[in-house]
DNA sequence: CGGGCAATTGAAATACATCAAGGCGTGTGG
DNA sequence: CCACACGCCTTGATGTATTTCAATTGCCCG
């Protein structure tokens, strides 16, 4: 049995309480609330043409044709081109006015700000199913670096044709709506925590973030998961040095509270973890 | 001479070179760029229903009928009802979900994320003309509290005839997402200033950006403007302590690069401000 | 006239940055 | 296969920006 094969089989509860299952119940899956909700992560790693039939982004911008045909789902006149880029590389560069917009299919990215003195500020991390850039699919933005962290895999599609496509349909423009209202509550919380919260607090929430992001999209709940960001990453993310994040995921790690080694992390104390972070 | 007239007359560069104006040229001024983008502030403040024939949200948004029919504008059938309150009161409480959007019409307000303990983050001032939330113009958008600074008069319009109207023009909708990534830009903007810039860095540029604010709105640039901040007001959006604000404060005084006395502030010396600020 | 909010100022505390050195892993070229 | 360089992480010592605490003043408003 492949990894494919396998993920086809998962059936979590999960992910039938997201928003996306949800929405499939309904019979009105919509392409970028799905995109942004889940997708099949790991297995996009592996293949990412035969694991792309099982991302909701692909049934509605890939060209894939829905198999669930009484549930209202339709083929859409759309195609990306697939990419690969190694670690490191540049997906966006600030100063471009590109007409394409970039999905990630597989490997994490970060969407930054920099001042030309080398200071930057991460405004979010990218997993698969993200679209690049909410704000961008209408019209093209610039000012951000958007760059791999991991080898990333991504399809980039022509703007023109998702206006094109958005306008036609009204469903899809509610859903739009939805999608830059959640961006920009993200981008408003992120002001909050960069101007009132402290960074053991800071540290611990983007732990929590991403611990929830990577649940959504691997359709499992685990305590331990992938982490490729270097230490750096989260320094941009938290508006820290290296060094301090360095000496406060020392003392989370010998609080007890989290494990990283290798390329991932565990929570090994949720609860006392949340309490840092003054979650909810 | 009236104000009014007085303003009508007004043709200065700053005005001209705005995108309003490029708009207005074109012959598609749209509701809510213009709201956004300028207004007619003083006037306001004496008499909304007088100056408001001058503000480009009035012109679509309150019923009002355009001077210019040749330029294609119309009345719109979408009026508000105006509202009064003064200074400290709330406009709109963190967990309403209000059916209604609010345009400022005169006065100073901000919208604030806030923390249990007390602590909380400025992420916009509101001056007349704008528009409270752009994101909650089409979904209700919680979490965030609104407050008057000064004695606000504002026009509160029910969102499903702001739906209705926007979902009828292309051409607003156009510009509806022009906001958004105007109003996603600046938060993306704030994160990086609290994130990586130091405190003389965000109050220097706070106060050029409200400068350039208030001068869009009055149609001249003036090197005193109206100023009704209070320094706690200051600290929240900077994310700073009110006794911090106040020092910075105190040496850019000293420095001779402002000057605040009663509820003005003056740019004495505006490169030497834009160099604390990192300006552009 | 009193009371409370706003601003200023100085002293002390603390959170975070900077500097510097060493270790560890990883890729690379000899 | 080894030596080496380089990036990454860790740790301690020191410096600095910002907060906290506290006292004082002025001011507006009732």
């Amino acid at each position: 049995m492949n990894p494919v094969q396998d993920a086809e089989k998962q059936d979590s509860p999960s992910y039938l309480a997201g928003q996306v299952a949800a929405e499939v119940m309904a019979g009105s899956m919509t392409a970028f609330g799905a995109a942004e909700a889940t997708t099949s992560t790991a297995m996009c790693a592996v293949s990412c043409d035969t694991a792309c039939t099982l991302c909701p982004a692909y049934n509605l911008l890939c060209g894939g044709m829905s198999k669930e045909a009484d549930g209202g789902l339709s083929p859409l006149p759309i195609s990306g081109t697939l990419h690969t880029i190694p670690a490191r590389r540049l997906i966006l560069h600030p100063k471009e006015w590109s007409e394409f917009v970039p999905i990630v299919c597989s490997g994490w990215a970060m969407s930054s700000i920099a001042l030309p003195d080398g200071r930057r500020q991460v405004i979010s991390f990218l997993l698969p199913g993200d679209i690049v850039s909410v704000g961008s699919l209408l019209a093209p933005l610039s000012g951000h670096t958007v760059e791999a962290i991991t080898e990333v895999t991504y399809r980039k599609f022509k703007r023109q044709e998702i206006k094109e496509l958005l306008f036609g349909r009204v469903d899809l423009l509610e859903r739009l709506f939805t999608l830059w209202n959640e961006a920009k509550a993200r981008a408003d919380q992120l002001a909050l925590d960069l101007g009132r919260r402290r960074a053991d607090e800071r540290i611990a929430r983007l732990i929590l973030r991403l611990s929830e992001k990577v649940a959504k999209r691997s359709l499992v709940r685990t305590q331990t998961f992938d982490f490729p960001l270097r230490q750096r990453h989260i320094a941009d993310a938290t508006g820290l040095t290296p060094v301090h994040v360095s000496k406060i995921l020392g003392e989370l790690q010998r609080a007890g509270m989290i494990e990283i080694s290798g390329r991932s992390l565990t929570i090994l104390n949720a609860s006392e973890l949340h309490r840092v972070a003054d979650w909810r």
